[in-house]
DNA sequence: GCCGATTAGTTACAGTTGCAACCATCATAG
DNA sequence: CTATGATGGTTGCAACTGTAACTAATCGGC
């Protein structure tokens, strides 16, 4: 899994930020229209899949890495010696992906790993002097595009930011859709 | 296409909102630490995952549509006779994910095509009356959702979000990731 | 101690996605 | 008119990702 494909987001089109022609065959008297441009999933989409992308691109670049690895790597830096299941949880990663990120980084002796005395299904992971000399490398790139994305934001901006996405996640979390569909 | 598993996102894990752990072999003098939970890319991730998730699935199993196809026809029916070059600018997809979407519509009779005359590459893209009756139940049922994500936030909250938004999806589309990266 | 039920992790398979190569059509130059 | 190049759109192929099935090990009675 070295030689990975780049895999950029072409990231085509800027959303024409408002197309308010009125639907011809809906006429005026539709229901509601759906500006996608405005649309707050399509928007979250767009703007977490151009981050991801560009990171993406740049992290298989310069360190051969792919975004999975990456979150394996940035947990186990923080908390080494967790199992597998541990790292799916800390990185809402499912744990077939974690066991595959694992493989690799086990193959490019960024990870190593020793399975639990007392528990031999379980094991435990860890960055080797190797993938910790990789996250050195990338820690501050990662921090770097993300001040690069905030710069010049105020303070006051930046936490409002961040209780939103909290709040955010919060409530799509808690969503249960089962009662939405106001049709059918 | 029809039959398209729902595919949800299984998002497994709270993010445990910090874990300062001091990594034990990097030694408390590393330059910096980055905590996966804080990094704006996978918070934006994570959030837009899961609501595109909930939206995806509830798509599949209420209207048969998958989201690239609710794109494609949310465009159309406030721009009919697009060609799919255009329908590509407009959702942010390349053109290859339109064409299968199309295609997956015309099965479906949900689109209708037509090659323009004075051009028979380019076609004008439009929905039919089947399309526009799913529209007209899909519509209300995204609004139903994203209207509950938001309930209750204060309305100058929600101007604060779409700015952000707007804000950040201006500058990741602007950075050249080109110079930055201190280390290498 | 032994059998069913659980949990950790991997493998297999299928569906999806993206890039690149490809046709078809149009535009421009000679 | 023909050649060259650009553009719209589709198809082939390869990689990625998720679900489900599977193996290995532990646990919980009995």
């Amino acid at each position: 899994m070295s030689p990975r494909p780049p895999r950029p987001r072409p990231d085509p089109a800027p959303p024409p930020t408002r197309a308010p022609q009125p639907g011809p065959p809906a006429g005026p008297d539709l229901p509601q229209a759906l500006e996608l441009g405005r649309f707050l999933p399509y928007r979250l989409s767009v703007l977490a899949n151009t981050m991801s992308g560009a990171i993406a691109t740049a992290y298989a670049e310069r360190f051969d890495l792919s975004i999975p690895e990456w979150r394996v790597m940035a947990v186990l830096a923080l908390e080494p010696g967790l199992s597998a299941a541990k790292v799916a949880e800390r990185t809402a990663m499912d744990k077939v992906a974690v066991s595959r990120a694992v493989a690799s980084l086990l193959r490019a002796k960024r990870v190593e790993r020793s399975v639990e005395a007392c528990d031999r299904r379980r094991s435990q992971l860890q960055l080797t002097a190797r993938g910790h000399a990789v996250y050195r490398e990338v820690v501050p790139f990662a921090l770097a595009y993300e001040e690069a994305v905030l710069r010049g934001l105020p303070p006051r901006t930046r936490e409002k930011l961040d209780e939103l996405l909290e709040e955010l996640l919060r409530r799509a979390r808690a969503l249960r859709l089962d009662r939405l569909a106001p049709s059918r």
